[in-house]
DNA sequence: ACTCTTACGATTGTATGCAATGTAAGAGAT
DNA sequence: ATCTCTTACATTGCATACAATCGTAAGAGT
């Protein structure tokens, strides 16, 4: 895949649809850059549509957080400080236990069964050493398996903020920091939460899922241990 | 005001601001009734404006929530449904205690002496019955309280959040419902928020608002009391 | 050498015309 | 009478032309 695919083959049906893809992807693989401004004619040149449908996507981004808008001067790539990171964990050490806590009550055998293969295939990979192309695959199958699992608390809004919040982050982080042993600790984390679940306890699915993000926290950001405690509630 | 206002003393610099606050006023006014189209040349010819900036405008307001796309037919008023309260009410009782524990630890004088203002002048509300009006103040100085709260816990995407689970609920609830023990309980509660938070006691204050919440909780949805307990971080 | 002014170029913001798409009403067949 | 196909219309989707705005660099004045 060459930086200027010109859309082809995007599933969407509407142009402005196709951009918007388009866009979000090349950010994703770097091609434009944080703090780098997304031209609305240079991107019209290249995908060979009218500025129309870019300067449209391009306002989707923004009100998604991909994009800064700046009035009379353009739309840039948002930038991505230690503030952010720290913020986004925050979030998710809050919403991700919500979220499995409430697939305790409404998840089916189905999505149960599909979790347990992604843990499966997972724990595959992590028995052998991993090249480049292991950890992306092992990074997509736990994006994977996370989504999968917001979707089933069937909090619709829920999923969608947590969705937009860890996409965010997902681009600059993989398991490449990840040592043998914390490896295996975040596929037993895996395992355990789909034993939680299955047994319908809630508190333990949690508490679990608090465990899962705190030992990710400590090989991403550096914690500040004073904000790492909360009240019971 | 009319409803048909041509966009006059909209601070906003561009068009695509001052149609996009102006279609959000008419949501928030009922202008525009759920489920209703709400149609670009109709809008542009009432704001005396293109339909381009009305376009603009209306994919914000998508991605904001406040309006739904459906392509090729146009966008409408979101509809609001008895889960999508429950959605909400779930998040508002994880997030905004949240957003009060962290507020403590960045609080500063000046933001504490606005929110004890707020307290003081909707407690002067509730000593006399309440009109429309009365009511309708006492919302939005509600309102600012719980905005201000949440700016001060220094979690930029939190507040976002938070502002937009918030405002698409806003709408349709005011205090109509409160009794006056009600409406006095919950001037309380905001009291007691105010003074945990001057002590730096996170805990204390992140269970008044939760407390507070649930209060609400009982008189605006139908509740689920299995679903309202949960286990400690 | 420095500062303020000004004019230019690049870029976004807005208007309008045309194409594509979906909806619904009506004619024709069964 | 009901169903299907056709056709006309309303509306969105996209392209293009033009206007407004901002940043910058050149140039005059001090």
């Amino acid at each position: 895949m060459t930086p200027t695919t010109p859309l082809e083959a995007s599933g969407a049906r509407t142009a402005t649809a196709q951009v918007h893809e388009a866009i979000k992807q090349r950010i994703l693989d770097g091609v434009y850059r944080p703090l780098e401004f997304v031209r609305e004619a240079a991107v019209a040149r290249e995908l060979e549509v009218s500025r129309t449908p870019v300067r449209e996507a391009l306002r989707e981004l923004v009100s998604e957080g991909w994009l800064e808008a700046i009035p009379h001067q353009g739309a840039r790539v948002a930038e991505w400080t230690e503030k952010d990171a720290r913020e986004v964990f925050e979030l998710r050490l809050v919403l991700e236990p919500m979220a499995v806590g409430l697939a305790c009550r409404h998840i089916d055998a189905d999505t149960l069964a599909h979790l347990d293969d992604l843990a499966s295939r997972m724990e595959t990979l992590t028995e052998s050493p991993l090249d480049g192309a292991g950890h992306s695959e092992l990074a997509s199958l736990n994006h994977e398996f996370h989504r999968l699992l917001i979707q089933a608390s069937d909090n619709q809004r829920l999923a969608q903020i947590l969705e937009s919040v860890v996409r965010t982050s997902i681009i600059r982080r993989n398991f490449a920091s990840y040592d043998r042993s914390a490896l295996k600790r975040s596929m037993q984390h895996h395992r355990e939460m789909l034993i939680a679940i299955g047994a319908g306890n809630a508190a333990w699915a949690e508490n679990v899922m608090r465990a899962h993000l705190l030992a990710a926290r400590v090989l991403h950001v550096t914690v500040d241990t004073s904000t790492a405690t909360s009240s019971p509630p």
